[in-house]
DNA sequence: CTAGATGTTAAGGT
DNA sequence: CACCTTAACATCTA
């Protein structure tokens, strides 16, 4: 469920595992989700290194092992990181093993192969070349109000808008509606100074706190909507069946009661 | 068996 | 340029 909280989570799991950990190669199990990068090069690469930083800029992961390398990570629709004793068995779906001198893997894990792993010269050179907005966990209200303001179009579709705002994908994106009270085919230019900054407050608080969770739905408010994202699920609020309604190509879950279309 | 699933990108169009 | 739609990717599940 790879959206900003999980890939946050992730890094913070590969920060307190992998992380320091002398590298001595990499194994390429499906060479489709390395880009611009040979398992062989890659593994040459990360040889006798470390990660020493780990940073994120939306759903991007980004670990330093050199001076001007770094490796990227994206996980696509599925995804997971898992730290391993190396004689035991990999896990499902494991598609690139990172290979440490303590005799444990780091395992990129990919089931729809929809994972991206690559090489990058900086942080900096890599989200100007993806062309990456802000982090929804950094940017500021006023580059946030600045971003919808005066643009066309489905405010959802511009919250999931990688190069406007980072991090947000579908599922998220509902969650800050459902918040805001704003029905999914909202579009930007009836939004007021109001609704904008319910919404920027919304999308912090929801991020944080999924965050926090380790992004596990399990372990959510039960006044959200993530919980009950799914068919037959109910309005935590009032109780009535939750609705859906396709935008950006993306199936919309929504309370019609508390989100109604003002248009 | 079929449709849809957390994402991104390309290609085509308005 | 800004924006929209569709398809494709590979695999699993309802």
């Amino acid at each position: 469920m790879p959206e900003l909280p999980d890939v946050e989570h992730y890094g913070n799991y590969i920060k307190r595992t992998a992380a320091r950990k002398k590298i001595t190669g990499a194994e390429t199990r499906n060479a489709k989700v390395l880009e611009g990068v040979s398992g062989k090069v890659l593994a040459k690469k990360l040889k006798g290194k470390k990660f020493s930083r780990i940073t994120r800029r939306g759903k991007y992961l980004l670990l330093k092992f050199a001076e001007e390398e770094w490796l990227y990570m994206h996980f696509g629709m599925t995804g997971d990181v898992a730290y391993f004793k190396k004689d035991k068995e990999a896990p499902k779906y494991a598609r690139v093993l990172f290979l440490f001198a303590n005799g444990y893997a780091l395992a990129f894990i990919s089931q729809r192969m929809l994972g991206r792993i690559g090489t990058a010269p900086s942080p900096g050179e890599f989200i100007k070349k993806r062309s990456l907005g802000p982090d929804a966990l950094d940017v500021s209200p006023g580059k946030f109000k600045k971003t919808l303001e005066g643009r066309k179009g489905a405010l959802k579709s511009a919250l999931m808008d990688q190069e406007k705002i980072a991090g947000i994908g579908n599922i998220y994106a509902d969650e800050i509606l459902y918040a805001s009270r704003l029905h999914p085919k909202t579009s930007l230019s009836e939004l007021k100074d109001g609704d904008i900054k319910k919404i920027f407050r919304s999308m912090k608080r929801i991020l944080e706190k999924a965050a926090e969770k380790k992004a596990d739905p399990e372990k959510f408010p039960r006044s959200w909507l993530i919980p009950q994202r799914k068919k037959g699920g109910k309005c935590p609020r009032c109780g009535n069946p939750l609705r859906t309604v396709k935008v950006n190509g993306r199936t919309s879950y929504f309370c019609p009661k508390s989100q109604k279309r003002k248009k």
